[in-house]
RNA sequence: GGGGGAGUCGCAUAGCGGCAAUUGCAACAGACUGUAAAUCUGUCCUCUUCGGAGUUCGGUGGUUCGAGUCCACCCUCCCCCA
C-alpha cells in the first residue's frame, strides 16, 4: 500500500455548534473538568457514556438510566442499527432519540471497531471494508461517506470517523498502512459531513479518531493531520485491544500531551474504573466501554471497596445492601444474598440490577473525579482510592 | 400370583467385551475494556510432586488376558395382567 493523499481539497470552515468549556484544571495531574454543549444538552466531563450498541443500553429502563443512574450520554452503533433496524426504520421514527425515547446527548461509534472486532467477517479495502453480516450473513460495503449517511440517519449528537481499530500486537509495517487508510477515510468522512446536513434539526459533531497502534511517530503523525480539521472533539482509539495497562497509559498520555488542551478528548473503549481514573488523570475527558453493563450482566459489580462477583458462594447469606452507602434506591433496598439469587436463578432482574448499579457506580466515579477536580484534589484522592478501587472482594 | 422393564460419579442420561466412563442440568471458580457476549472457559470419585496413583457403574459369586457391558442368584424400583 502506498501513501495516501490525505487533503486533496481545501476545507471550508464549518460553524461548530458544539462549545467545550474547562472549568477546572487539577494543580497536580493534567486533570480538567468542563461542560460540552449539545443541542440534546450539557455533558459534565469527565463523563462516562454508557454503551446501547443496538439502540439500548442491554438491560436498562431508559427512565432508569437517566434518573437512577444519571447518565448524561450514550452510545449507539453505526454498523449494529444499519443492520438492524435498518435506516428506513430509524429514519420514519425521527431518528434514534425519536425511536429509544432518550432525549439527552447521543455518540455513534462509526463500525471501526466492528473492523476489529469482527474480523473473521470483514475484508479491508482502500475503499472501504466489506462486511458480511453476523445476523444474516448478508454482505454489505462499508464507506466513510455511507457511515455518515448512516450517523446522519440515525441523528446521533456527535458522530465518529470511519476508522480502521488494529489489533494488539501489530507490526509497524501494518500499523501505518493502516494509518493511511484510516486518515483517507477520515478526509473522505469530513467531506461528506461537510456536505450533508443534518435531517433532524440538531447540530452533529464529527470526531477524528487518532490511530497507530504504540509506536509513537505514528500517534504523532495521526494527530497532527487530525488535529488540522479543528472538530468540536478528538478520540484516541485503537486502545484497550489486549496491550499491557503500562502501555496503554503510556500512549494516551503520549496523545493528551499532544492535543490541543481546549477540544475534549475521548478515549474510546476504557475502561476498568482503575483505568478511568488514571485516563483522566493524564487529560482524558470522555470514556465509554461495555464493561459495566457486560459484567453486571455476568454477575460482576463494581462498588469503592473493591469489585464482586456475586455469583460466589460466599454471598448466599450476606443480608446487607448491595451498597448501604448509595444513592441507588436498588443498592439499597435489595440485599447481597438476594442478588446472588437472581444471578444463581438466571433471574433477568439480576442483570437488570447488576447493570444499573454498575452504571450508577461509573457515573458516581467520574462525578466524584470531577468534584475532585474542582477542589484541586483530584491526584491525592486518585492515589487513595485506585488500590481499593482494584481489590477483589 | 403371572408377565415385562430398569438400577451408572448430586439429578437426568450415554455406554452393547479394552472405560475413571458420554452428554445435559445443578454446583464451584475464573474471564469479560469504541458489545456476534443474559456470554465464554475451567473444575466437578479420592489422593497427587499434575507425570500419574488408587478405588468405581444395586449386591454377591462366576466366565474372560480383560466386565459397567456376558452368566447365575439375591436386593430394590417401575409398568401390565390377575
Amino acid at each position: 500500500m502506498t501513501d495516501v493523499p490525505i487533503f486533496s481539497l481545501i476545507l471550508p470552515k464549518i460553524t461548530n455548534k458544539m462549545q467545550f468549556t474547562i472549568e477546572h484544571r487539577d494543580p497536580h495531574s493534567s486533570a480538567r473538568a468542563g461542560v460540552i454543549t449539545t443541542d440534546h444538552g450539557p455533558i459534565q466531563t469527565p463523563i462516562f457514556m454508557p454503551v446501547g450498541t443496538v439502540g439500548t443500553v442491554k438491560a436498562v429502563h431508559i427512565n432508569d438510566l437517566r434518573d437512577q443512574v444519571h447518565a448524561q450520554i450514550i452510545l449507539g452503533n453505526t454498523y449494529h442499527l444499519y443492520l438492524r433496524p435498518g435506516m428506513d426504520i430509524i429514519e420514519a421514527a425521527g431518528g434514534l432519540h425519536k425511536f429509544n425515547g432518550w432525549d439527552r446527548p447521543i455518540l455513534t461509534d462509526s463500525g471501526g471497531f466492528q473492523v476489529f472486532s469482527l474480523a473473521a467477517c470483514r475484508k479491508i479495502k482502500p475503499e472501504g471494508v466489506r462486511f458480511q453480516s453476523h445476523i444474516d450473513g448478508s454482505r454489505h460495503l462499508f464507506t466513510p461517506e455511507k457511515v455518515i449517511d448512516i450517523q446522519r440517519s440515525i441523528g446521533s449528537d456527535i458522530m465518529m470517523a470511519f476508522d480502521e481499530c488494529p489489533p494488539y500486537p501489530c507490526d509497524y509495517h501494518y500499523a501505518r498502512k493502516s494509518l493511511d487508510i484510516t486518515l483517507d477515510w477520515l478526509s473522505r468522512c469530513w467531506q461528506h459531513y461537510r456536505e450533508t446536513p443534518p435531517k433532524y434539526g440538531h447540530y452533529q459533531s464529527l470526531f477524528p479518531i487518532i490511530q497507530g497502534s504504540v509506536f509513537k511517530d505514528l500517534r504523532s503523525r495521526s494527530m497532527e493531520e487530525i488535529i488540522k480539521y479543528n472538530s468540536d472533539g478528538i478520540a484516541i482509539g485503537g486502545i484497550a485491544v489486549g496491550e499491557p495497562t503500562d502501555l496503554m497509559y503510556e500512549m494516551a498520555d503520549f496523545c493528551c500531551r499532544q492535543l490541543p488542551a481546549d477540544k475534549p478528548r475521548y478515549l474510546m473503549g476504557v475502561g476498568t474504573p482503575v483505568n478511568i481514573l488514571e485516563n483522566i488523570a493524564l487529560g482524558v475527558d470522555m470514556f465509554d466501554c461495555v464493561m459495566p453493563t457486560r459484567n453486571g450482566r455476568n454477575g460482576m459489580i463494581f462498588t469503592w471497596e473493591g469489585m464482586l462477583n456475586m455469583r460466589n458462594e460466599k454471598w448466599k447469606d450476606d443480608f446487607s445492601p448491595i451498597d448501604a452507602d448509595s444513592d441507588l434506591i436498588a443498592d439499597r433496598i435489595y440485599s447481597r444474598a438476594y442478588l446472588r439469587h437472581l444471578y444463581a436463578a438466571n433471574e433477568i432482574l439480576g442483570p437488570m440490577i447488576g447493570s444499573m448499579h454498575n452504571l450508577h457506580f461509573y457515573l458516581d466515579l467520574v462525578k466524584t473525579a470531577r468534584q475532585k477536580i474542582a477542589e484541586g484534589v483530584f491526584a491525592e484522592w486518585k492515589d487513595q482510592v485506585v488500590p481499593k478501587l482494584a481489590t477483589r472482594l
